[in-house]
Formats: structure tokens, sequence, C-alpha cells
DNA sequence: TTCCATAATGTGACTCGGTCACGGTACACG
DNA sequence: CGTGTACCGTGACCGAGTCACATTATGGAA
């Protein structure tokens, strides 16, 4: 069970704090348990302030007038998210939202103290930029995979990707799982799955695909 | 004709700097001028480093392995651009591309100068991260407007702004241009002004849009 | 053990928008 | 006044997202 002073000195500016500084973050500032699924910020939802994940996993999506939604990163252990921050930084104009993908523990500061000691440090304040700095990578990852990328090789680097994480032949997850993580629909990754079947890349089954052939998948 | 020595007190972070510091800076800057359509920066092209605007417009954007361009976001006169110096930027790690859209006149820091710099100054690093971040807030709205949008909403408010920009009803753009800035292809662009012409929405001809009924492109 | 609600998958029809290929048309310039 | 070039029009096709609904598998409850 994590306690917020022990985590707060993690935080790559921490030692650029003055004593007050530290003081005055760490009363605005508090450990959150979140279970899987919850809807952590939104739109809607108060601003949060800084996020720095303890356990667990967070991803971070943009979301349609229609609902449909666009996974833009996800943060493990380590990772603090300063996006959540952005109704109270305005260089920061557009929405996200986040939610927790497993049960997770985060270490949250609030949205005003956040701000106010982003305004006066000048290292809280460059730390919040060069974290959205790389969060602006991954999106670009992101989308121009998403712009650029045939679905099928998009599809193909998913699954290899899975296999290099787990060292598993077999992976586990649904294909509305697999869509989700895609950031594509359903139906388009079973027609997909089908074709690559018929083709001998792979084995699908009621929630897992198999792939048999690696070397093939690589070159889609 | 702009001299370096003039334009380099109008970067923020400019009053931050030792003597010593400006005069590294000073002998690491110079004005380059280029002309309308020149490719400014690329992948291969080597890192060009700190880009202030002085005249003109540049237009940044990713372009596909198959060539396929989206504009990310344009800049004018008094903007400085940072992802031009992506490659000494660890924390960027994406490709982007740059022309000049008109004739320009531009302040450059060279790369490596411009590294050294927000390495040992907290300011110019900060002002490089805020810049980005900034950039990363039009690259969403570019990014959410494509793929959460339908093509005729888009046109349609391309349209619009342009009407609002230049307050003339007619605009004077040929479709390819009008493509190129909505990011899409000239046939689609050319289908859709062809619908809006059928509703009575515009007037098409060679090298123009006039807008006929503005209320309804409005709802579109 | 059987049955059934639910989760997961399969699939055809349709839409939207990007791409290809080509043909027609207006305009500028020699 | 002709001709080359830039611009526009259009049909055919394709990839992928969406909708609707059928089919199949599975794990609990009875």
């Amino acid at each position: 069970m994590a306690e917020a002073a022990q985590i707060l000195p993690l935080l790559p500016f921490w030692d650029k704090l003055s004593e007050e500084e530290r003081r005055f973050v760490r009363r605005n500032s508090a450990i959150r348990r979140a279970a899987a699924g919850q809807l952590l910020y939104s739109r809607d939802c108060a601003c949060m302030g800084l996020v720095y994940v303890i356990t667990g996993c967070i991803r971070i999506f943009s979301l349609s007038s229609e609902g449909r939604e666009i996974t833009l990163f996800r943060l493990g252990p380590g990772s603090p998210c300063v996006l959540s921050a952005s109704c109270v930084i305005s260089r920061i104009t557009f929405d996200t939202h986040m939610t927790a993908e497993t049960d997770c523990e985060l270490l949250v500061m609030n949205a005003e103290a956040f701000a106010e000691l982003t305004e006066s440090n000048i290292y809280a304040r460059c730390f919040l930029f060069e974290q959205a700095s790389e969060n602006f990578s991954s999106v670009m990852h992101t989308m121009e995979s998403i712009l650029f990328e045939r679905f099928d090789r998009r599809l193909a680097s998913f699954l290899l990707a899975e296999y290099e994480r787990t060292g598993e032949r077999t992976i586990r997850l649904t294909q509305s799982e697999i869509a989700e993580k895609v950031n594509s629909a359903r139906e388009v990754v079973a027609r997909m799955l089908k074709d690559f079947a018929e083709e001998g890349l792979v084995k699908t089954g009621r929630g897992f695909v198999e792939l048999l052939d690696i070397g093939a998948l690589k070159v889609k």
C-alpha cells in the first residue's frame, strides 16, 4: 500500500523543489485507487491534475461526438500523465479521456495545485511540457499508423507485438479486444483474421489467435 | 531586410539568457530566405534546429511511405518552430517535413547549438517543450477533424473559414488547392462541391468557389 | 447433466471516402 | 488563332467502417 510521501520523490522535478513547495505538493496530493474499467477523466469530469501511475495501466483516448474512441496511448507503472491537467494548462487545448484498464493505484495532485506549481517553478513547468511532448510522440505514431498503414499490416504488427511481449504464439484475446487495441471494429478484425487464416498465417478460435507463420506475418 | 540580432530578442526566453549565452546564440543563428514551395526540412535533410518565421508562411506535414501528405499545421510571422529540431531532441521521436508555402524569411539557429542551449538553460528547454505542446494541440485538432468529422462538414468548415478570413464570398482557389488544404484528394473535393452546387450552397467555376448560402453551409 | 443466457464469432449488404484512369474544357501564350 | 497545359468531371474500383442479424461456444443455474 503506497504512501503519497514515498511516491512524490519519484517525480523528476522533486529535487528542484524548495522545502516549502514540497510541503505544498504533499498537502495537495493523494493516493487514489481505481477499479478496472473506471472512467478517470473526461471532458465533463472535474479536471484531474497531475496523475502518476503507481500500479496498473491507464488508457488515454480521444472521443468523437458520435462516440467513437481512439486510444492515443497507454501508461503503466512509473509514468506520469499531464494531459489530465489540460483544463488548467492553456497551451493544451484538446480534450482527452482516461480510463483505468486494470485496477490501478494512482498518485494524484489536484489541478489547481499543479497549475500553481508549474506557474511558479520552472522545473515543474518544464517537466509538464516535456511530458506532454513525449505523449505527442506516442500520439503521432498512433495517428500515422491509423492514417497511413493498411489495416492488414496494422493487425499483423499488433499480433507480432503481442507475441514479442508475451513470448506466446497463442494470443489470448477476443476479437473485440483486439479491435479495441488496434483502433478498429470487431467485424473488420474478424474478416482480416479469416483472410490470415486462409493464407495459413494464423489459426483462430474462440478467445484466441494462434500465430502459425511468424515470418510471413512480418512481411505483411 | 531583417537582421538576426534584431530578431533574436523576440524569442520569449531571450531575457533569461546570460550575456555569454546570447553571444553563443548570435554566433549560431542566421537569417535564411526560402522561395515558395521550397522544401525546408525532412527526414533526410540535415537537422535544421530552431526556426523562427519572420515573414511568410511555412507548412509542417507528415509523409507516408507511399507519399501521401497530411498537413499538421502552418506557421506565420512571429511563430517559432521546434519540430525542425526533432533530430536532436530525444523526446520527439516522429518525423515531420516542412516547406515554405510562400516566400519566407526565417531565423534559423543551428541544431547543435539549439540542443546545447536547451541542455544547459532550463528556460530555453522549457520554451522548446512548451512550443512542442502547442503544436501538439494543433495536430490533435487536425487529426480529430480527419478521423471524426464527415468530409462534407470538413469541406464546409474550410470554405466558411476562408470566407471569414478573406471576407470574400468568392474563394479563389482551385479544387486541387482546396484538396491539399483539407487533406483530401482533388476528385473527392470535386464530387462534394458538385453535391453542394446541386443543393444550391455554392457555385463552382474554374479556379473559384462562390458561397451562395452561408447559413446552410454552417449547418452541414 | 441439461438448458439457457450470454459472449464470441461469421457474414452479407451498404456507405464513405480515397485512388485510378481517362476524357473534356478553359485559358494563356506563342 | 491554334495548341499545350492546367483545371475540372466522372465512372469504376477498393479498403475499411457500420449495421443487422445469424450462428456457435461456454459457463453457470436448475
